[in-house]
DNA sequence: TAGCAACGATAGGGATACCCTATAGGTTAT
DNA sequence: ATAACCTATAGGGTATCCCTATCGTTGCTA
């Protein structure tokens, strides 16, 4: 049984002519004939009876071309479904990010990528590099933005800008009025860090050496945010990401204080597997970061 | 797009793996691989998403299994119906008589048949011969029940039985206590007819020449039920086959007598379109008659 | 009544699609 | 390093599919 002969048993029945019918079909006549001959005779059922002046279909036949519509129909809509999904910005992206972008860049990135891809909302997971890494791999997102290097097998990245970290410290601080702090000025236990785990806390401590990493958990903050409210609140101070103390994170009480040059900075990418199977999707991300218009990100798409 | 493909893809959907896929579906792996993209290529969007160690459907794909399995299923139930429908003796059928025939056989018979056929109910048109005719030309009956002689091109027949006409008379009427009437004796305008149309009243008019038939419908019954009733009033006499005078539409108002022999009388018969696609139906009524236990009837089958 | 037109079935041939085995190319596990 | 596993590709054989040509029947018409 092919969709094939349910096509020619159907207008069979609506045509009740072989010739007709077969038009219909464009295919010829005898092709019609010997394909329902065959499908009857798979069926064990004679669907059509042939008579002097007219083709009916039997007791049987009649239900069978019925169910036969409804059969077409569904397969149609496959292909329905298939066509619709054609579009590779058609439909929803699963996008991971990690916990000290997410909040600061997607805001700005889901605008601009309105303008390039309207229909691609975006279901977003927030969390630390190595799950985000595992959810890659198992198919658990399409795409995820975090901070190089990341190196997984069968996973592509691509650089997406730079961002410079900046020193943060409260107002009244003693290094309020600095134009510039040396990496290793920053030291001690005051620094404040995020907790073990997120990269940008590693990446703090490979660029600043001289700050310890305090075994007791009172100086580390469960995100970026936190950690800005507690060096407002005096607690500290600490190194962020430019893009956590652009408007409307910064506030007056705390100052943003850059670092000498060389600034450290992290370099933050665009990863998804090898095999995804919509490219066009990545590119459209990649034109959306080229849409950002933020002095904190040093774009390089 | 094949059916055959959208079971390949539902499998593989399954089975997240090409080669079990392939084995479920008893073909080889390349076989199964091959037609997947064949119909990826058609359909213009990839399905799977062929990973290191994974296959999963793209966004797209899920839709599109979900609705092959749909459409799967709905041709298999094509199947399922053909399949019930294999079985000529399950469904309707739709059986012709004309009136002299059908209130005194079909109880019997129908009974009969359910011993033949238990799941074939009979859809029943009770008319004349010539629109029975009509009907089962135009396929809006399958077989009908009627008196020979019948010749219509494309339509078969097949003799059931011999029914014998008697000769009825009122109570107290001359030929009240005769043993056999000679069919010239039925003669005159006292002899009550069926109206015109009936070919019973075509064959007493053929086997009793001397009757005359009257301009007036005075003496014209509509059915043989009501012949019988003027008969037992006392307004004639009348013709009628046996089988109409069976238990118990015979009663102590009316005598029925029997012809010299050679009896008149009429032979009955099965008739049905050569194209017919249930040649079990004709079978089973066929034994159904044979089933018949009335002296009514003399079988031929 | 002969001829013609309409219709469906059949015959025969050719193109295509389908499915197979063998194997390549890659990754994972031992 | 090797084996085992997995998918894609190549090449070939066969079955299916569809075509044209034609037959047989029926019904209509000249």
């Amino acid at each position: 049984m092919t969709l094939t002969e349910l096509r020619y048993i159907v207008a069979l029945a609506q045509e009740k002519n072989f010739s007709r019918a077969a038009e219909r079909c464009s295919v010829s006549q005898p092709t019609l004939s010997v394909a329902i001959a065959r499908l009857e005779d798979e069926l064990g059922v004679q669907l059509f009876e042939r008579g002097k002046g007219f083709v009916s279909p039997s007791l049987v036949g009649a239900r069978v071309v019925e169910q036969a519509q409804l059969a077409l129909n569904e397969a149609e809509k496959v292909r329905q479904i298939a066509q619709r999904g054609r579009d590779q910005l058609d439909g929803t992206l699963r996008l991971g990010v990690i916990h000290t972008i997410g909040p600061y860049l997607l805001p700005q990135l889901i605008h601009s990528l309105k303008n390039v891809a309207p229909n691609m909302p975006l279901v977003i997971e927030e969390n630390m590099t190595a799950n985000l890494a595992d959810m890659l791999r198992d198919n658990d997102l399409d795409v995820a933005i975090l901070a190089l290097p990341f190196d997984q097998p069968g996973v592509l990245t691509r650089p997406l800008y730079d961002e410079d970290f900046k020193v943060v410290v409260p107002c009244g601080h003693p290094w309020e009025n600095k134009t510039a702090i040396a990496p290793e000025e920053v030291a001690g236990d005051e620094v404040l860090l995020l907790k073990a785990g997120n990269c940008f806390r590693d990446q703090v401590l490979g660029a600043c050496p001289q700050v310890s990493s305090p075994e007791t958990d009172i100086r580390l903050g469960h995100s970026i945010g936190t950690i800005r409210c507690m060096v407002a609140s005096g607690l500290g101070i600490s190194v962020l990401p430019e893009g956590a103390l652009q408007h409307p994170y910064s506030n007056d009480m705390i100052r943003v204080i850059p670092f000498l040059p060389p600034q450290p900075s992290r370099r933050v990418a665009l990863a998804w597997r090898n095999c995804f199977v919509r490219p066009k999707a990545i590119d459209a991300l990649l034109a959306a970061v080229r849409g950002l218009d933020s002095p904190a990100y040093r774009l390089l798409v």
